[in-house]
DNA sequence: TCCATTGGTAAGCTTATACTTACGTAAGTG
DNA sequence: CACTTACGTAAGTATAAGCTTACCAATGGA
C-alpha cells in the first residue's frame, strides 16, 4: 500500500533527476542544487518528498547532509510493478491460448 | 524515456483504481465510473491519461468502449524499476563488502 | 567569539490538475 | 425517425503542487 507515495514521488521530472543523480554515490543538498534548474530550497523540499517515500536516507556530516539511495521505497515499487506484470502477462497467455483454440469464434459465448 | 508519464499516470490514485480494476479484464467506461467516487466524464479523461501512457488501450463494441490492460507502458515502468534495482543491490553489496574490508577504517581515504 | 557554510522551514505566488456540469456525437432500439 | 445509451470533449472552478525569497538553526573554522 506503500507504493502510492513511490509513484507520487517519482512522477515529478525534478525528483527523478535528484534520484538518479543518487545512483553515483551520496550527495550533498548543495552538490544536487548545483546541475538542477531550482533552487536550494527547491532541492530540500524533493528530498523530504523522496525521503518520506523512503526512497533516500540522510546522513549528517558536519554542516552537510549527504542524501544517498534508500532501498525501501523502490523495493515497494518494484513489488508492484512485478506483481501487476506478472498479472498482465498471465492475461495475455491466456488470451492467446483462448484464440489459438477457436480461431474463428471469438466471440462464442457473449 | 516514456516511463516519466507513466509514473505520472500512475501517481494519481483514482487513476490506480482504474487500473487496478482493469486487472479482472477489459470493462467499459460506464462500468468503471460505477464504484468510483467520480463521474462519468472524470473516468473518461482518466483513461485518455492512461491510454497515453500505453497502460490500456480501447476497443470498441457498439456503443460501448471496452478498456483493457496494455503492456507497453507497465513493460517501460518495468525496465526502469529494474534497472535502477540492480544499481541499488550493487552499490550495497559494495559497500558491505567494503565495511567487511576495513571494518575500522571507514573514512579512510576522505 | 564572530563569521561563513549548509540546509531546513515558512509564506506567498503561480501553474498544473482533478473535478464538475453542459453539450455534441455515434450506435443500437422502438 | 425519434429516443435511449454510452462516451468524449469543452469550459469553468477549486485545490494541489512546485517554485521563489526570506529567515532561522547548527556546525566548523578564523
Amino acid at each position: 500500500m506503500t507504493y502510492g507515495i513511490v509513484l507520487q514521488a517519482l512522477a515529478d521530472p525534478t525528483r527523478r533527476a535528484i534520484f538518479e543523480r543518487l545512483r553515483g554515490g551520496e550527495a550533498a543538498v548543495c552538490d544536487l542544487a548545483q546541475g538542477l534548474p531550482v533552487s536550494r530550497p527547491a532541492v530540500s523540499q524533493h528530498l523530504k518528498v523522496l525521503k518520506d517515500a523512503q526512497l533516500v536516507s540522510e546522513r549528517r556530516e558536519g554542516v552537510r547532509r549527504l542524501y544517498r539511495l534508500e532501498r525501501r521505497g523502490l523495493m515497494a515499487l518494484r513489488r508492484y510493478v512485478e506483481g501487476f506484470w506478472e498479472d498482465v502477462l498471465e492475461a495475455f497467455r491466456a488470451e492467446v491460448e483462448a484464440r489459438n483454440r477457436q480461431p474463428n469464434e471469438e466471440k462464442a459465448d457473449e
